[in-house]
DNA sequence: GTGAAAGCGCTAACAG
DNA sequence: CTGTTAGCGCTTTCAC
């Protein structure tokens, strides 16, 4: 493969006036530039960046981590990411932790060796903030990690939203479905939810799940398969994915929603809009969220602790909620 | 940050033991390899995998390029992939397409850069084998590429499956929403299922749009929007989400499913089991499809042009799809 | 078996 | 403004 010399030789300049040619910042002759960069797409010099990364210490890359790329959020977000990182001139390197801290730590430390300019990194746990070096920026999305600020959607005040649209629909008797209680978003959105019934005076039944359609279709059936009288009549979600498969569970019980059943979500993914009924949700500014992680991994400041970046969601309603009267109605 | 001399320094050894000692391949004494061993960890050394890559002219990641990572079924190649890649060692640098054969070209380029072992490629369109160098492995799934062997289900064949099936179940009145036009893999999955009803004596009705949820709503709202005696009794698209998106607008239209309307995709995405009505489609052994392809780009061979590797679809019968009978009996 | 030393291809001083 | 040159941190002959 064509290097940088074979490049200089060719042009009959030095290998030092070519880099600063690539570098396009030094003060180059016009007359050589032209002559160098007619070289280079002449003999289609590729420079190499691994030598480049070795001398600069840093490579055009950032590390991505994230628990599970099949979570349309984090799809999402990662696409997002991606572009975001292609736009600035930098690569990503993907990690996928599948919610293993094990596989989490190694990933980390394996991302680590290729010297990325910075990391992002959705973690598993707040627990033990990996001591990995601190010469690599890295900023925590979506999720806290003890001794690292955090970016994201304020899944408290989002979860807030969804309680007080349901409240002033008229609902009473509501459950909600939570994610792991050993992640910390489950608690924040669980918190954010359950504490503003309470301000109402609504006691939730909570029930506690994974973050994928399975787990909001086996919930979902043990919330509803009983009397209709000792049904909730509304149910909240940790995740959409949660609510698409209790909303499945409701179809399979023949329970009607929204008529005899209300139900929202959390992350508005592309899906929501278009099952039946339309998924009523709090929507998470995934690209906002991106772009801040990508410049502050840039930056190579990361987000310092305390100083938190929470981001609003917003409540997008669609069909799977109503008012509860439609029920007596019925 | 620690490297491979500090190390060497204080275990009283060359560097080149130490470069030995984590090949672990060399003939290095019993004694020596345990005193540098320890060494390594309590200095918490992590090589430098950039000046390795760059002495090896070869790093130890691989290049996966596909067209959208929000696609569920690229999200569980991509997942695979990335699983089977870290098993053996290797990193994953991910670049997003997002259909745009200008951006296919730029992110390959980009990537070459980095001098990965091997490139898997999802690509665009089958046109113009990129001319980048033949030393990097390259692995083409799912779509084809000319100049290159082909990893992939059989597109056509699962299709003709899908074909058969509504065959199998009385449907004569059949409707077909296409992908798009210029991608090889659409008029693979098309053609087999064209080719097999026509044999059959059936003349479907053709529609084309793009591989996701709002096409096929839209398209299905197009094929269904007339009256009931002009309407398909059965549709079969070119992927899930299309055919999620076609179960919307039968929604939408208060066209009952499967009583009036037999859907069948292709991909068997996670979700297609989990709407409702649980979706009829084609599977894709997407596990066993990574697997080959990070094989095949670790073992720098690829698939070697008019190679193809085609894996069989499976039809997956669930409750989307019901004998025409059905209809006429309401 | 182990050490010494020559690069991999580039960037960034430093001269001129 | 441009050329020269010393490494970046590792692997890999080549000696011993």
């Amino acid at each position: 493969m064509v290097n940088i010399k074979d490049v200089a030789r060719r042009a009959g300049v030095s290998v030092g006036t070519v880099s600063r040619v690539m570098a396009r910042n030094e003060t180059v002759g016009a007359a050589l530039r032209e002559k160098v960069e007619a070289t280079i797409r002449e003999m289609n010099f590729k420079p190499n960046h691994v030598a480049r990364g070795l001398r600069r210490r840093r490579t055009d890359m950032i590390g991505l981590v994230i628990p599970d790329i099949t979570n349309p959020f984090f799809a999402e977000l990662a696409k997002h990411v991606e572009a975001v990182a292609f736009h600035a001139g930098l690569s990503v390197l993907l990690s996928i932790t599948n919610d293993d801290p094990k596989i989490e730590v190694a990933q980390i430390e394996s991302l680590l060796k290729s010297r990325p300019t910075g990391l992002i990194v959705v973690p598993i746990q707040s627990g033990q903030s990996q001591s990995w070096r601190g010469d690599t920026a890295t900023v925590v999305v979506d999720r806290r990690l003890q001794g690292h600020g955090l970016l994201s959607v304020d899944h408290h005040g989002g979860a807030a939203l969804a309680a007080e649209h349901l409240i002033g629909l008229g609902h009473r008797h509501i459950a909600y479905i939570a994610g792991p209680a050993d992640a910390p978003v489950s608690r924040a959105r669980r918190a954010g939810f359950v504490e503003h019934l309470e301000a109402a005076g609504i006691k939730p039944e909570i029930i506690e799940g994974h973050f994928d359609y399975v787990s909001g279709e086996a919930l979902g059936r043990q919330l509803l398969d009983r009397a209709p009288a000792k049904r909730p009549t509304a149910i909240a979600t940790a995740n959409d994915q949660q609510a698409i498969g209790l909303l499945r569970a409701a179809s399979d019980l023949g329970i009607k929603v929204p008529d005899e059943l209300s139900v929202i979500g959390f992350d508005d993914i592309p899906l929501a809009g278009l099952i039946t009924p339309r998924l009523t949700t709090i929507g998470q500014p995934v690209e906002d969220i991106a772009k801040r992680a990508v410049a502050a991994a840039i930056a190579g400041s990361g987000v310092a602790a305390g100083e938190d970046e929470l981001l609003s969601g917003v409540l997008v309603v669609r069909n799977s909620t109503a008012p509860v009267g439609r029920r007596e109605a019925v």
